[in-house]
This record gives C-alpha cells, structure tokens and sequence, in this order.
DNA sequence: TTGAAAGCGCTAACAA
DNA sequence: TTGTTAGCGCTTTCAA
C-alpha cells in the first residue's frame, strides 16, 4: 500500500461499505463495536487519514480559522496568537495567519477567503473594516468574526478588549501621584480609536487632577521604537519639558527612553516613562519599564473561545464587548520627580 | 442572488457550459476573448468566488504551506513568518501556523497534515525531526519540506541556514580583538545542532588564540531571558569570574546584562556582552547589544523560494545547504577590558 | 445495523 | 472553441 489509502480501500478489506467505515471513523454509534473495532485497527494499519479537501466539500467546513493582524512582524501579537492557536488546536481548528500591512485591499482579500470556504471563521486585529461587499449587502454581522484589541470602530460585531481608555487613566494617575505635573503623552495614530482611548485616559487623568497639558505635550507617534524617539526629541525641544512621558505603546517607551539617554537625561532621575502593552522584554528592559499589562494570551484564547461559540451556532450577545482586566505594572522607570 | 454563486450559476446566466466558465475564469486561452470578458464580467457582477474545498479536492492541491515552528510565542520566528508570509502571498499560498512546543507527537501530527491534504508543503524550524512514519516507509527526503535554521541534523532535506559556527567564532574574536581574555559563554539547549554549533565557534575562537577556556566557563541555556540570568550568576559566583560573555542569542544576553546590573557590574565597564540574533529590540537595548545579525526576513523568504520550487516539481539538489551571511552588529554593549 | 447512491463544486479528458 | 461527462474522497440521506 503505497498509495495514499482512501475510505474505499478499507472499506473492501473488511468487506463493508464505505459508508460504514465512515460512520465507524466518525464514531457515530450506528455500527456495531465489533466492526468499529476493525475497521479502526484496519485504519491504524493502513495509517489512513481522511483527505480534509474532500470532507471539507461535503461538510462545508474548513476548520480552520483566520487569524488576521496589521503587521506580523509586530512582537505584540505573539502571546495573542499563542491564545489563538491553544484554543483553536483544542478544539481542532487549524490557524491561518492574515497580514494586511494596513493595505485595505487585503483586508477586503481576508474577508473573501471567509466566503470562498478558505476558513470558517476570523479574527480581526487590523486598524479598520473593509468596505461594504459589492452589492452592499454583506451584513458583516451576520459574518462569523470576532474583532480582538478594539481597533475598530465595529458596532455590531463581537469584541474582546481591555478598556484602554481606564488603563491609560490609571498609568498617567501613577505619575501624578508620584508628583509630577508636567506629564506629556506620545500617542499612537490618531485617529485609529485604540490610540485614541488611550489619548483620552491621558486627558482625563490630567483633568481630573486639575492639570492642564501644554501646548505640545500631545504627539503623534504611530506604535513604532523610532517615532518614540522623534516625539521625544520634539518634547525635549520645547522651552518647558515634561518630567514624565506616557507612551501609547511600549516601543515608543522604548524609543522616548534611548532618546532620553542619548540627551542626557536620566531615567527615572530626571524624567519618568511609561508605557503600555507589557511586552515580553519590558521587564529585562533597562531601566525596568513601567507599563500597562495586557492580559495578551487571554485575549487571544477569549477572542477564539468567542468564534468557537459562534461556529457552533450560538447566538452570541453582540451589545456588550467582553472587557479583560490591565493592571499597571510598577517597574523602575518611574520615580518621584526630583523638584516639586 | 443572496446564495453563494456557483460555476453552474454563471454558466447559465451565460448562457454557455461549466467547462467554458472554469476554463474562462483561469484564462486558459481556450476561450473566445468575447465569451471570456463576458463571463469575467458576469462573475464580478454576482461577486463569484471559487470554493476551494472544491477546487483542492479535484486538483489534489491546497495552495497552503504549514510553517512549523517550536514556540510561537518566540519573536525570534517574527521577520522569518513575514518573509515565509509574504513570499508564500505573491505565489498565491497561505500560510498556517503550526506550533509543536516540542512535543514530538504535535511534530508527528503536523508532518501528518501534509499527508492528508492540509498543505501541500511546510518549512520546518523545530529541533527535532519526527519519528520515521509507522511503516518506516515514509522518505523523508521525498516529502515537501524544507528545513530552516539548521536546528535540525537532517541529511537530506534541503536547507536553509546560517553559518553559525562562523558567526560565532567573529563574534568571540571580537571580543577578543578588544583585549578580552577571560571570556565566558552561555550556550543553547545542547546538544541541540544549533547550539553546539555555536558553542563551537566560540571554542574554536578561543583555541586559535591559545586561550584556555577555564573550567565552568561553558554553562547551558535554554535560550531564555531567565536561564540568561540563571546562567551568568553561574559564573559571577566563580573565583575568577570572566570579564566578557558570549551568549548563543540575544534573550539571553538581555537576561545576563540584567543580573551583571544587579551584581553591581557595569557593562561594558566592566563586563563585556556579545549575543546572536540581532532581535528588532537589541538596538533599543541598554545598553544597546553587540550581537550577530541574522538575515531573518530572508531566511524566511529563501526558505519559502526552495519550497516553491519543490512543489512545482523541480529536483534541487539537496546536497549542498544554502547559506546566508550573518554580519556582527557592534554597538555599546563591547569594549576592552579595564585591566589588562 | 448496514448498503446503495447521490452529490458537495470544481477541473479535465474526451468528443464534437 | 465549446460541451458532455466523469470523477476527486467524503458524508449522509433513504431504503433495506
């Protein structure tokens, strides 16, 4: 038996027909356990698997999900796809990953690889929707989608998130409770709604301590290490610098920090940084990072066990988004600032 | 038309056979250029798209590729995902994830995924090859697969790698260009290929210079952030500690400039570093890390070309792997030793 | 409890 | 250049 084995040929070696071996492999229960047996031990034997392309057709299924992010390269999905695939592979889903490189071309693209049959189900963490289908009538609600990390403005489709305007809220309270009072926000590409939640955390903080943010303490940076460097310089450039930073993001906290050394000041001596995300490496980072922790993993197997539900034909509550607790992770970045 | 069209669909709008429609649709120039443009253009109207579970099952393709990799979670893999993602992309595949954490029955499944139709070839980057299939029929060498990383000693798959002896060996001599004599190193999961690959080159590199390497200068890793710690607390604890480190990558040297900055150590004042991969955040890094540079992005898009080949049934000789050029990033993490 | 047979949507050999 | 037709390998009625 060199060829790959088909149903047919166990079927003829334990002279049933297909359609019993295939209720006996499916463990349907509508075959007696004497030729279940035999027909697994003749299965095991021959080393048969069942060709996917073929059931796939029948069952109008492909088990598999797509998992489709901005960038792949990004470090930050890497726990959230670590989630994913644990959940998916448990429930014997197989991951495709999607990169759209924020082209809306391709997002459109991921979108159709849902209808062509390429994967059941999708999981959205890109910056924006595509458009409406051709005929305007795709009703992207009815569509088996879950969107994780709130990057969208997706009324209507499920969501798993933190509330990034509190956590935001929370880090910069940190600062001010610390003392300081010129506190400056490098956020992310505005308007994408995340950078602007987290923006909005930061101007809440400020106001309700009663502080007003000066002329250039907001700038837009776009996620990235080199931006927070830029955005930094830009701050340090002003006649009345901050004495602490909230970045949107990790790597631009990275970026504001190595700008911070490369000027001369010292972290958290002269200026406090923080961050948000928590990555892998902000613990190892010197100095320590203080920042927001994403619960990422959970994020990643929340925003799966949410498609699973919907694949199987669960009426899922689409009103209310599933919200996973941040909490601030207080490391060595951020100090008192030296004069009050 | 709310149903999903079918070829049937747009054959009858056009008055003219399935054959003609699918023969149109792939431009097969067995076609009126008329008719062709006409069902085009009928096929964008109703928004046809093919059903691939269809069209594998007849053309015994799936148009994907299982990348196979040990930890998904490892930022390692990133540029690699997004140089198999891209050029997998522009030859029409997908990409599916597959993460074994080193499990060899996960292995054993993914090669199974090949067999069954899942995808048509995989790019395997995990440490170990799967057991022989059951019959001990299955050649290896004959199945679409192409090896990545070198961290598998695995005679007769083709191969895409580094020199990694060579890398390491520049990078010690590095060290030891600047004076470094006592110079200590952090090795990967040995006897793993890729790990004693490099642990040769740094001893090789020590040999040519007539350096001793002293007893319990030699300490096993994991390749994580923490055994980086654990390890180089190892050999701080000796009686004659080493004034410079080679770690066999960039986590762990991370985690070992973490410990040397509890110990009190100022690197490089008083303690050199040197790592090997080059991560996205080694520049960012304080301070900033002098590590070998992989070509990651093009490892991932050599590895994807050379599957690409097999599956359209080129013979490529396996004899000889192909081997990319690594390059030493030197930034602040090296320099001489105070005394010498 | 089993078998016969239809058919998922597509491609390709063969005929016209 | 086009149409007819036979499957790809599987699941699932329906009938026995």
């Amino acid at each position: 038996m060199s060829e790959r084995p088909k149903i047919k040929d166990i079927a003829e070696r334990a002279g049933v027909s297909v359609a019993t071996v295939s209720r006996a492999l499916s463990d349907s229960g509508l075959v007696t356990a004497e030729t279940r047996q035999r027909i697994h031990a003749l299965a095991r034997e021959l080393n048969y698997r069942p060709n996917v392309s073929a059931r796939n057709l029948r069952t109008r299924k492909s088990m598999s999900v797509l998992l489709v992010v901005r960038d792949v390269g990004n470090p930050f999905y890497l726990d959230i796809l670590k989630g994913v695939e644990a959940t998916a592979r448990e429930a014997g889903y197989s991951v495709l990953m999607g990169n759209t490189e924020n082209d809306p071309d391709r997002e459109t693209e991921y979108f159709n690889m849902l209808r062509d049959g390429h994967a059941d189900g999708m999981i959205l963490m890109t910056g924006k929707l595509p458009p409406a289908g051709h005929d305007a009538g795709v009703d992207l609600a009815r569509l088996p989608v879950v969107v994780a990390l709130e990057m969208i403005e997706a009324a209507g489709l499920p969501h798993v998130q933190v509330d990034n305007l509190a956590a935001a809220k929370a880090a910069v309270e940190h600062l001010i409770a610390l003392g300081h009072r010129r506190i400056a926000h490098i956020a992310g590409p505005l308007p994408e709604v995340m950078a602007v939640h987290r923006r909005d955390g930061y101007r809440a903080a400020m106001h309700d301590a009663g502080l007003v943010i000066p002329d250039g303490y907001e700038v837009r940076g776009d996620y990235l290490l080199e931006t927070g460097q830029l955005c930094c310089g830009q701050l340090f450039a002003l006649s009345e610098p901050p004495t602490a930073l909230f970045a949107a993001n990790d790597e631009m906290a990275y970026g504001a920090i190595h700008e911070l050394r490369r000027l001369g000041r010292d972290v958290p001596g002269d200026v406090s940084v923080v961050g948000f995300d928590d990555l892998y490496l902000s613990k190892a980072f010197y100095p320590p990072l203080t920042t927001v922790n994403q619960p990422r993993a959970d994020i990643g197997r929340t925003a799966m066990s949410l498609l699973l539900r919907i694949l199987s034909g669960e009426e899922v509550a689409l009103a209310a988004p599933i919200v996973l607790p941040t909490a601030l992770s207080i490391r060595a970045s951020t100090a008192s600032p030296r004069h009050f």
